[in-house]
Order: structure tokens, then C-alpha cells, then sequence
DNA sequence: CAGTATCCAGCTAGATACTG
DNA sequence: CAGTATCTAGCTGGATACTG
């Protein structure tokens, strides 16, 4: 009616509030690339590897295989590998290719997209790897100062 | 020993490469941005508001009371406002400036470090503006093209 | 080879109540 | 005003076992 009570309108704010979030485009990013291993299967079909040490060419976009790409990302499970891949699949960041043989080979790479979104991340690399060391050590002379 | 079983060895691998991961600035970077109302809080007191529609006035860092973070982020509970401050202030990102009044006025304010991350998150929003609509549509197509 | 299916443990966000 | 403390429900990632 006319009058809610304060409680009732904090409710709504609080409902109306989080539904902007959810549509906000830069939160939808952050949701699909804050993923574990999206990050890493960037990387890896991004042609640099998996953050291998220092190598930072920026070649072609590599196509791997399931094997492939399990075998490197060694932490993964096949549950997550399967599920991270199909979920990029159907956002258009990567493509699958099954080719027919026995037993079925299937690779994947990145689309225009991934690549694109994957040059973006190499920006977001950079900020950390300028900037995190300072992160880091404010982190430890807050927890000495407060210890 | 010298010999260890398949299954060891692939433990082992994925331990190592767990450690590793978790050592990756980046990771630490997403880790730390990929938090609902980090991103949030960076953007209100990063002088734009909180994704005020298109407001994207580059104007002074702002400092803000609790209670207005509290107001602004209509959606956050008082224990993730105060934990999330809490981390960015030990990670040097926002200064916490209390002031004894009574009842006590606590005021937050982004460091250059934070401010340096909050311009770095301006980048990704703008990939995000210009091809999260693409990545939407992709998963439009592949949920009708699987349904 | 490249998955699918199921079940469970751990973490965390949120609600709630209290305080200097 | 600006927190702290506690409890719980829900989601998610991992282990495990099975298949075209």
C-alpha cells in the first residue's frame, strides 16, 4: 500500500539492488573469468601455456585436445575440464571439433572472441605482476601491526 | 621411492600444480576482484557511483562513511560490508579513517594502489560493454539450438 | 578418448542478535 | 554509528564409477 514499513522497503531496495548487479555486464564478466580454470584454458589455447614461467609470446591460437589440455592443467577434474569447456563453448569463446575417428579425437580453440577476451586478461596479468607485490606486502605489514 | 604408481604420480602433479596456481599473481588478482562487493565498493568510492548509469565522470576519489557504502549497496548485509572493507584496507587498496566523535564517524578512502586497480577495472568494463552482448547472444543461440 | 552420472564434504554468504 | 559473534542453509568442487 501507500506506507511499508522500514523494513519492508530495505527489503525491496536490498531485492531491487541485487537484481541490478545480476544484469550489470561487468559483473557477468567477472562471474565467467573469476572461474579457476576459465582462466587457465584461456591461457593455454591463448598459445603462451599455462602461465609458463615468463613466456610470453603471443603466437597462434593453439587447438588442443580434451587429453591435451587435461594432461597440462594437471589439477583439473575431468568433471570441471568437461563442464568449464562446454560453458565457454556455449558463450562462443571457444570452439569444439569432433572429428570421427575410433576412438573420437576432439580439440577445442579460441574463437575471435576468446582471443579477444584472453588479450584483456593479459592486461589484467599485467596489473598484477606490477602490483601484487605491493598487495602481498601491505597484507603482511597488516597482519604483523594487527598480530 | 625410485617407482611410484600412475595414481601417485598424477596426485603429486596435481598437488604441484595446485601450489602453483594458487602462486600466480593473476589468480591472486581475480581472486581478489571476482568478490561481489569489492568491484562495488572500488566503483562507489571510485567517484562514479556504484555503475551509476552511464556516469563515467573520472572526478577525485571520494571517501565514504560506513553508513553510506551501507546505503549505496542497498543489497550488501552488514557483515560482508565490513569484512570486504576489512580485506581492502589490508591489502593497502582503501584507508580507514576513524574519527572520534560520538558516536564514532568512520570514513574510506581508495589509496593510489587502489585507484590504480580501480582504472585497471575500467578496462574490463569496457570489454565487457563492448562484448558481453556477443557472448549473450552466443549462449542464446546454443540453449535454443540444444533445447 | 572423451565424456556422463551421482554423491558428498567444505566453504561461505546471509540472517539474526548483541555492543562500545 | 559501526561494528562483532554465532548459526545455518545452499551452492560448488572433487572423488568415484560407469559408457559410446
Amino acid at each position: 500500500m501507500a506506507t511499508m514499513t522500514a523494513a519492508q522497503q530495505k527489503a525491496q531496495a536490498k531485492a531491487e539492488y541485487n537484481a541490478f548487479v545480476a544484469a550489470c555486464p561487468s559483473r557477468k564478466l567477472l562471474d565467467r573469468i573469476s572461474d579457476k580454470w576459465v582462466t587457465l584454458i584461456l591461457a593455454a589455447l591463448g598459445s603462451d601455456g599455462p602461465h609458463q614461467l615468463g613466456a610470453d609470446c603471443a603466437g597462434e591460437p593453439r587447438s588442443m585436445r580434451f587429453s591435451e589440455l587435461s594432461r597440462l592443467l594437471a589439477g583439473v577434474s575431468q568433471k570441471m575440464l568437461t563442464q568449464t569447456l562446454r560453458s565457454l563453448e556455449r558463450d562462443g569463446l571457444i570452439t569444439r571439433t569432433v572429428t570421427p575417428t575410433v576412438p573420437v579425437t576432439v580439440s577445442y580453440e579460441l574463437t575471435d572472441l576468446g582471443l579477444s577476451l584472453h588479450q584483456m586478461m593479459r592486461g589484467l596479468k599485467t596489473w598484477a605482476e606490477t602490483h601484487m607485490d605491493d598487495v602481498l606486502a601491505n597484507r603482511a605489514t597488516y597482519d604483523t601491526r594487527t598480530a
